[in-house]
DNA sequence: GTGGTAA
DNA sequence: TTACCACAACGCTCA
DNA sequence: TGAGCG
C-alpha cells in the first residue's frame, strides 16, 4: 500500500485507525503529480455479487484509456450512488465544494434557474477516479464539449425495448443502420449496458442541437414507419407498452448517455459494449459483457469503434442521398 | 461520500 | 473524537 | 403551473 505524500491530518488519522483497517480500506493512486484518494475500498457495491467498491475502482483504472477520450472536455452529469447498486444515489452536476486543483471545471450556463453550474469536466484517469471514489457507478458524459456546449459531437439514437422480446430491439437497430447506410453515413453500435443500444454518429461539433434533434427525430420517425408493429416514437410510457421506443430526445443540450464501458448499476455488473455490427443478432445478450470480461475482450478483439472519429458525418448531404433514394 | 457543526 | 445532518439536476413536453 | 420522462 503506497503511504507517501499524506498530508499531516492524514497522518494524524492514521494513527487513530487500526493499521488493518487501513490498509485495507484507503489507498492513495498517483497519476504523476495527480493523487486519488480512493477510500472505502471494502465497501460492497454489489451484495448479491459481491463485487466491491476497490474492484470498481480497478475496472475503470484499466479501461481508463479506452473511456478517457469519450469524456474529454465534457461536462459531466455525476450520478452518485455511494451505497452501492442498491443506493437510489442522487445526480450532481454543480461542484461548489473543494476540489482537488487538478480536477478540471468549467461554468455553464442552466437555462431552467438562469444560474451558472459549475461542472467537472472529463480529462483524464486521475479525474475519472476521482469521480468513480465519490460513487459514480456509471459514467454520463454531455455529448457536447464546454469549449461548444451547443455543439454535439454526435448524434445518438437511444433504442430502449419495454417488456418485448430483445430481438425486437436488434431489429430497430439494425433497421436504424439501414437508414444511416441509405444515407451514406457511418454508424456505431454499443449495448447501453441496461436493456438496450445506443447508435452513434460522429458528426464533430459541426452542428447545433436543435438541427441534430430534428435529425434524429427524422430517422427515429422513419424507422417507426417501416417498423410500425414493433417500435414507437411516443413520448409517454403509457402510450407504448410493449414497443420498442425509438429515443431521439438525448441529442439535447444537458441529456447524457452512459459512455463506452461505462458500468451500469444492474446484476452482473454489466457494461456498456461496443459491438461489430455483426454481433447484433438475435444471440446477443446484454448481460454476455461484464465488469469481469470486457477488458479480455477489448485486449483481444479488434475496437469495434476504431473508426467512430475518422468522418464527420455530413447530416444535409445524407438527407440528401436519403430523398434520392425515396425517389427511386 | 463528504464537509460542517453540535454534542 | 464522534454523531449526525444537509446536501447534491436539467430540459422539455403535455395535461 | 406541474407532473412526467430519461
Ligand atoms: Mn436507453
Ligand atoms: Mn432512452
Amino acid at each position: 500500500v503506497y503511504k507517501g505524500l499524506r498530508t499531516d491530518k492524514e497522518k494524524e488519522k492514521v494513527v487513530m485507525e487500526t493499521p488493518e483497517k487501513q490498509m485495507a480500506d484507503e489507498e492513495l493512486i498517483a497519476f504523476g503529480r495527480k493523487k486519488v484518494k480512493v477510500t472505502h475500498f471494502n465497501k460492497v457495491f454489489w451484495p448479491k455479487e459481491g463485487i466491491t467498491k476497490g474492484e470498481l475502482i480497478k475496472y475503470y483504472q484499466s479501461m481508463a484509456d479506452r473511456i478517457v477520450p469519450f469524456l474529454k472536455d465534457k461536462p459531466i452529469s455525476m450520478k452518485r450512488q455511494p451505497g452501492g447498486v442498491d443506493d437510489p444515489g442522487f445526480f450532481q452536476k454543480d461542484n461548489t465544494a473543494h476540489l482537488p486543483d487538478w480536477v478540471k471545471t468549467a461554468k455553464v450556463h442552466s437555462e431552467s434557474n438562469d444560474k451558472d453550474i459549475n461542472y467537472i469536466v472529463g480529462t483524464d484517469a486521475a479525474t475519472l477516479i476521482y469521480m468513480v471514489n465519490l460513487g459514480c457507478i456509471e459514467i454520463n458524459p454531455w455529448l457536447s464539449s464546454y469549449k461548444k456546449p451547443e455543439n454535439p459531437e454526435y448524434v445518438v439514437i437511444d433504442i430502449d425495448p419495454h417488456d418485448v422480446p430483445f430481438s425486437q430491439a436488434v431489429e430497430a437497430a439494425l433497421k436504424t443502420k439501414e437508414i444511416f447506410d441509405r444515407m451514406k453515413l457511418d454508424v456505431f453500435i454499443k449495448t447501453s449496458g441496461s436493456k438496450g443500444l445506443h447508435i452513434y454518429c460522429y458528426l464533430g461539433a459541426k452542428y447545433d442541437y436543435d438541427f441534430v434533434k430534428m435529425f434524429a427525430e427524422y430517422v427515429a420517425n422513419l424507422v417507426h414507419e417501416e417498423l410500425p408493429k414493433t417500435t414507437s416514437i411516443e413520448r409517454s410510457p403509457a402510450k407504448r407498452p410493449n414497443k420498442v421506443y425509438i429515443d431521439f430526445l438525448q441529442n439535447r443540450r444537458g441529456q447524457t448517455i452512459a459512455c463506452p464501458y461505462s458500468v451500469r448499476p444492474k446484476p452482473g455488473a454489466t457494461v456498456s459494449a461496443p459491438l461489430h455490427w455483426h454481433e447484433v443478432n438475435d444471440d446477443l445478450k446484454l448481460s454476455d459483457y461484464t465488469i469481469y470480461n470486457i477488458k479480455d475482450r477489448a485486449e483481444k478483439t479488434d475496437d469495434p469503434w476504431n473508426d467512430l472519429h475518422k468522418t464527420k458525418a455530413d447530416l444535409k448531404k445524407g438527407l440528401e442521398w436519403l430523398k434520392k433514394h425515396a425517389e427511386v
